[in-house]
RNA sequence: GUGGUUGUAGCUCAGUCGGCUAGAGCGCCAGAUUGUGGUUCUGGAUGUCGAGGGUUCGAGUCCCUCCAGCCACCCCA
C-alpha cells in the first residue's frame, strides 16, 4: 500500500487476549477497596499473609484439581526446558508451600493469599482467563473450629462488602460418600456427584437421566440419591434425615456428625441461620475436597454462581509431604464478584482516590499551592495539585468530573487576606477559613465536609 | 473446547434492495463567562464500520477465515 509507511501503517493493534482485561482507575479503586476488606476481615481472625510464585513445575500442579482442571492449565516448557504452568488456583500451591515450609511455619498454620490465577476456558460474564482470589485457610488441624470459622470469615466479609442477601451452601462429602457406599454405587462416586451438583440448574428429572446414563444405577437407587440431594428444610431437619440414611456407613456417619457440630458451632458464633443453609445436593468438582464443602450464592443474582467456595482437604498435602498436613479453606472470587455487584447496581463509578483537589490559580503562587498540598497530606489527606494554571472554571469542572469532594480556592484576594476558601463540590457551598501556620481549621473544616459528604 | 449470537465515534445505537463525502443522542474540546464547576446557548473535533481476504463497476451491507464480547453446554471464582 502506497501509505503503508505512513502513521497508521507500521503500528501495533492495541489489543488484549480473550478473558484477559484491563483494569481501568474506576474499576482498580473497587478492586483494591475489596482487596483491603478482605485483607481486614482475614487479618481479625490470625491469617497471615504469603505470596507464591505464578508459575510452578507442571507436576505440582496437574491432577490436583480434576480432569478438566488439567485441560485449563496453562502449560509450556520455559527457556530451560522444564515443563511449567500458571497456577490455577491457591490452594494447590499452598499444599506445596507447607509441605516445602512446614518445619518453619509451625502448625496449625493460617494464611491468607491474594493473587492471580488463570484457567484457560471459555469466558462468559464474570468468567475470565485471569482473575483474582483471595484465598485463606488453615493447615495442619482437623479441628471443626476451622470449618467453623471458615464460614464466619465469609459471612464477616460479605456484610463488610455491604451485602444482607447472600446465602452460604453447606454440606460434607462424607455423607455423599457414605449415600453411595450404602447403594454400593461408591465406584461411580465422582462422575454421580458431578450430575448431582447440576440439580438447582436441570431440575431432578434431567439429573436422574444424567445418572443412570453415566453410572448405570437402578430407578431404585436413583431415587434414593435424589431424595437425599432434595432434602428440603430447617438445616435441623435435613440433619436428622441425613442420618437416617447414611446409617451403617462409616464415612457418612462421621461426615453427619460433624456436620452437626459444624452448624451448631456457626450458628453458637452469630451467623444468622437463614444465611447457613445445608444442602445435599453441594459436591464441588475439585477431586481434593474431602470432608466440608461450601459455596456462596448472592440471593439476588444466583445464576452467576458461587461468588466464594472452598472446603476441607485433609489428604492434599499428602501429595507433597510424609507429614499429615489437613487442611480447610476457601477463596473469594473478586472478579465474579465484582461482575455480580455491577449487574446489581452496587458499585458507584469513583475516578479518583483524591477527596482534595488545589487549583493552580495564581501562577505565581506555585510554591504555595505545593506547600499546602504536601502539609495537607501530612495530616492524613490525599490531595492533588492541578498541573496546569488554567481557567479556574476548568479546574473546577476537573474536580467534578473526576470525583473530588473538596476544592481549596486560593487566589489573590484570598493570599492577601491570609484566608482560602474551602469549597464543598457537591453542595457549592464555600466557607473562608483562616490560614493559619497548623492549617488545624482548614482541615477541620475539609473533614466537616467530607463528614457531610459521606452521610448523604 | 463445542454450539448459538453480536461487533458502526469515548458510550448507547441508526444506517432501507449492495450505490454519492457513514449519521444521531450522550460524552469530549472551545467560546459565550480571562475568580467559581454540575444548567443553558453557540461552534468544533473524533471512525482503519472488530481484523484480513473474496465476490462486485461499486461492500458498513453479501461470502470465507481470524479476533473479541455475550449466551448455552462443560466446568468453576
Amino acid at each position: 500500500m502506497p501509505n503503508s509507511s505512513d502513521q497508521h501503517g507500521d503500528r501495533i493493534q492495541p489489543r488484549t487476549l480473550k478473558g484477559f482485561r484491563d483494569y481501568l482507575p474506576e474499576v482498580m479503586i473497587l478492586r483494591e477497596r475489596l482487596i483491603e476488606t478482605a485483607q481486614k476481615i482475614y487479618r481479625s481472625y490470625g491469617f497471615a499473609p504469603i505470596d507464591t510464585p505464578a508459575l510452578e513445575y507442571l507436576d505440582i500442579l496437574l491432577g490436583k484439581g480434576s480432569e478438566e482442571t488439567d485441560k485449563q492449565l496453562y502449560q509450556f516448557e520455559d527457556h530451560g526446558g522444564r515443563s511449567v504452568g500458571l497456577r490455577f488456583d491457591l490452594t494447590v500451591p499452598l499444599a506445596r508451600f507447607v509441605a516445602q515450609h512446614a518445619a518453619t511455619l509451625g502448625m496449625p498454620f493460617k494464611r491468607y493469599h491474594i493473587g492471580t490465577v488463570w484457567r484457560g476456558e471459555n469466558t462468559q460474564r464474570g468468567r475470565y482467563r485471569e482473575f483474582l482470589q483471595c484465598d485463606f485457610d488453615t493447615i495442619g488441624t482437623e479441628s471443626i473450629v476451622a470449618d467453623i470459622e471458615t464460614v464466619l470469615v465469609i459471612h464477616d466479609l460479605f456484610r463488610a462488602i455491604g451485602f444482607s442477601r447472600f446465602t452460604i451452601l453447606v454440606n460434607d462429602r462424607r455423607v455423599l460418600s457414605g449415600l453411595l457406599q450404602n447403594l454400593a454405587l461408591g465406584r461411580q462416586e465422582p462422575a454421580i456427584l458431578r450430575a448431582l451438583d447440576k440439580l438447582p440448574k436441570i431440575g431432578l428429572d434431567h439429573v436422574a437421566d444424567e445418572i443412570i446414563s453415566c453410572s448405570g444405577a437402578s430407578m431404585k437407587q436413583v431415587d434414593r440419591i435424589l431424595a437425599f440431594a432434595g432434602l428440603e428444610g430447617s438445616n435441623r431437619n435435613i440433619l436428622e434425615k441425613i442420618h437416617s440414611m447414611i446409617a451403617g456407613s462409616a464415612i457418612g456417619e462421621s461426615g453427619a456428625r460433624s456436620l452437626d457440630q459444624f452448624l451448631a458451632g456457626v450458628i453458637a458464633a452469630g451467623v444468622p441461620t437463614e444465611r447457613v443453609q445445608l444442602d445435599p445436593a453441594i459436591a464441588r468438582g475439585l477431586d481434593y475436597y474431602t470432608g466440608t464443602v461450601l459455596e456462596t450464592r448472592l440471593d439476588d443474582l444466583p445464576e452467576i454462581g458461587s461468588v466464594a467456595s472452598g472446603g476441607r482437604y485433609d489428604s492434599l498435602v499428602d501429595l507433597f509431604a510424609k507429614q499429615k498436613l489437613p487442611g480447610i479453606g476457601a477463596s473469594l472470587g473478586l472478579d465474579r464478584l465484582l461482575a455480580a455487584m455491577d449487574a446489581l447496581g452496587m458499585t458507584q463509578p469513583v475516578r479518583t482516590p483524591a477527596d482534595v483537589l488545589i487549583p493552580y490559580f495564581e501562577r505565581d503562587h506555585l510554591g504555595d499551592y505545593l506547600q499546602l498540598a504536601a502539609r495537607l497530606r501530612e495530616s492524613g489527606l490525599a490531595v492533588e495539585v492541578f498541573p496546569d494554571a488554567k481557567k479556574l472554571g476548568k479546574q473546577l469542572q476537573y474536580a467534578n468530573r473526576r470525583g473530588h469532594r473538596v476544592a481549596i480556592i486560593l487566589g489573590a484576594n484570598e493570599f492577601a487576606g491570609g484566608i482560602c476558601q474551602v469549597k464543598n463540590l457537591a453542595s457549592g457551598e464555600t466557607s473562608a477559613v483562616p490560614l493559619t501556620e497548623t492549617l488545624s481549621e482548614i482541615v477541620l473544616e475539609i473533614s466537616r465536609v467530607l463528614e457531610i459528604n459521606r452521610n448523604q
